[in-house]
DNA sequence: TATTAGCACTCGCAATAATTGAGTGCTAAC
DNA sequence: GTTAGCACTCAATTATTGCGAGTGCTAATA
């Protein structure tokens, strides 16, 4: 769908106005903010067409106009470009990370923190997730009699817990023992292919060492198949300063899409073309929680292979560009800093 | 301060009522639902006796009467008896414990769930802390490079992991080294007792060893000593039915107190005398933010030793006969559980 | 033909007024 | 000591009104 110059640069000003000041805008007001020199009523004529073409609604007969979200996501993709951060922003940020990059979870809940700061939405940011793939150690800790606690370790050195409770007793040197089985044979082959044929031909295993095995391997598996990826959030109540958000039932909404990490998780992490910026606007998420919402995702990378994701979320009535602007920066400083955490 | 008979009754009833309803009450409707055969006269005689002791306030002048904190803490006090759960809750929650002690992690949100559902209030349950004192193993993980994983495991077999930058690289070998050295010295003493000439003595170390040691040990130390105990919470939501909630602020402080875990945790975990369960109204909360809320507490056990906390908030206008007799029927299922999984 | 001024009309919003009703305190009688 | 009766209070609801920002349409203008 295209618009001659004139609709756009007057669809542009409303958008932009009602982003701002949340109020419907009308005729008169636009024409003085929008210095094309021209009248009222030929604006009205315009927006009067650009309601017709699905663009603009009016709350109710005789008040201004409000985007739909079509023409959010016309100004999205049609009008509005991503801008440089300021310098002193930028350099505030970077800093910033440089105090955070100690520890994985640290980096992960400072990214929110800066995230939700610079927008004034709420932020999400998902941690990486631990796979079968590559995982190059397991650690073997005894618990309590047969409670153990598998500790796995990634390629890049990210760690997972996994606590399980076995059919015999291990005690620290039986613990010992197994994971130099298991790491024994993740120096050929990786976890997701040991079988139980595998397993049995191990030569120095006694038949109760042996079971434990049989018993561990599948716990491994199924635990890092689930992708629970850590979840991370933070300004959950910046947005009840937004009027949208006066309603309580909204603010419930809202609670339960942070608190169901599970789909917050796989939304964020499902790829979706090859954007490194995504916008999702109001109904076009396909979570019923999230159908007023607006949601804007990235993601950081290590050596090109995608580890985790972030953005931010918040009324459709959203600052795109700006907060288009905020992620394409933190993805930058994300990638850099994960790669000097995790550096091989 | 004590009350005669009838005025006990009537503060009784209107406590009730009004914990109920929501609404103030007046002496019509209370003459007809206490039947002490007095008619709304007398009530309002009586009432307006009770609200010279403290007992209640008017919200305005002309309509019924609401408790004010002093008589909750009456009615708390002398009034209120914890009764036992009907059979069928109990043995409800009963099972739903079995399917939920496989690991701590889950036993401690499954708490949470359970707590929330029993009560229709927001619950918070404070998972047992690793402390420096009963700490029996650690195992140190190399992660990559000079990045390491050090998890603790405590005498109840429950684990915390730590993760922390050295200045030199640690390989398996290396970790598994260091591993040993400590554990050896754990046979003899508490972690809190290691001092940089105990570690000198240690002779079995390089320079560089030795250095990490050195390295190592304040790092345990340190994040053994700052109680960052779990904290799970659940039903957030169910606040936002009451009608005290339909205010944003409300909400906010709420959201507020529930995020910051730490003080939270400080608070749930703080002995106060010898109560079972611990009741603080309104302004009796020291933190600021709870000021406008209750909250119901209980604590767990293993061996007679205080493993954790658990609880629930609310509204001051809070159902404290049902959540007492909750905590307590849950405090009796938590220790019988936990016992089960940490048995020495 | 595109633009604009003018005008009657619409309708949400805020302020004001009128009405209702649940509840009180006080007094006098029981 | 208890109660019926009555005048009074005041929040909450509903109705009324005026205002103002905004619209659509029409006719005049460039």
């Amino acid at each position: 769908m295209e618009l001659n110059a004139r609709k756009k640069k007057i669809l542009e000003v409303i958008i932009r106005d009602y982003i701002n000041t949340a109020e419907p805008v009308g005729s008169r007001t636009l024409s003085k903010r929008c210095n094309l020199g021209i009248s009222p009523a030929t604006i009205r004529n315009e927006m009067a067409d650009l309601e017709e073409l699905g663009f603009l609604v009016q709350p109710h007969t005789s008040s201004g106009r409000i985007p739909t979200q079509q023409a959010y996501r016309y100004y999205v993709d049609e009008i509005m470009e991503i801008q440089k951060l300021e310098k002193m922003i930028r350099t505030d940020i970077h800093r910033g990370f440089l105090d955070h990059t100690t520890e994985l979870g640290l980096t992960m809940s400072h990214t929110a923190q800066v995230l939700s700061q610079l927008t004034n939405y709420t932020a999400v940011v998902l941690a990486p997730r631990v796979t079968n793939f590559n995982c190059k150690h397991v650690q073997i800790v005894s618990l309590i009699k047969n409670r153990v606690l598998m500790v796995v370790v990634t390629q890049e050195g990210m760690a997972k817990n996994i606590e399980v409770t076995l059919s015999h007793e291990v005690d620290t040197i039986l613990a010992l023992k197994l994971s130099n089985v298991i790491n024994g044979f993740l120096k050929n082959t990786v976890l997701s292919e040991m079988s139980s044929d595998l397993i049995d031909q191990i030569q120095e295993l006694s038949p109760a060492e042996s079971k434990l095995i049989h018993e561990i391997i599948p716990h491994l598996k199924k635990a890092l198949m689930e992708d629970a990826s850590e979840v991370h959030s933070t300004g959950l109540t910046n947005l009840f300063n937004y009027p949208e958000f006066s309603d309580v039932n909204k603010i419930k909404q809202l609670i339960n899409i942070v608190q169901e990490k599970q789909v917050l998780s796989e939304m964020m992490a499902s790829k979706d073309g090859n954007q490194v910026i995504r916008i999702k606007i109001g109904s076009e998420n396909d979570n019923e929680n999230l159908k007023d919402f607006s949601i804007i995702t990235s993601t950081y990378e290590l050596d090109g292979e995608m580890m985790g994701a972030f953005g931010v979320i918040g009324p459709t009535r959203m600052n795109y560009d700006n907060v288009s602007s905020v992620l394409n920066y933190i993805r930058n400083e994300l990638n850099l800093h994960i790669s000097n955490l995790l550096m091989k």
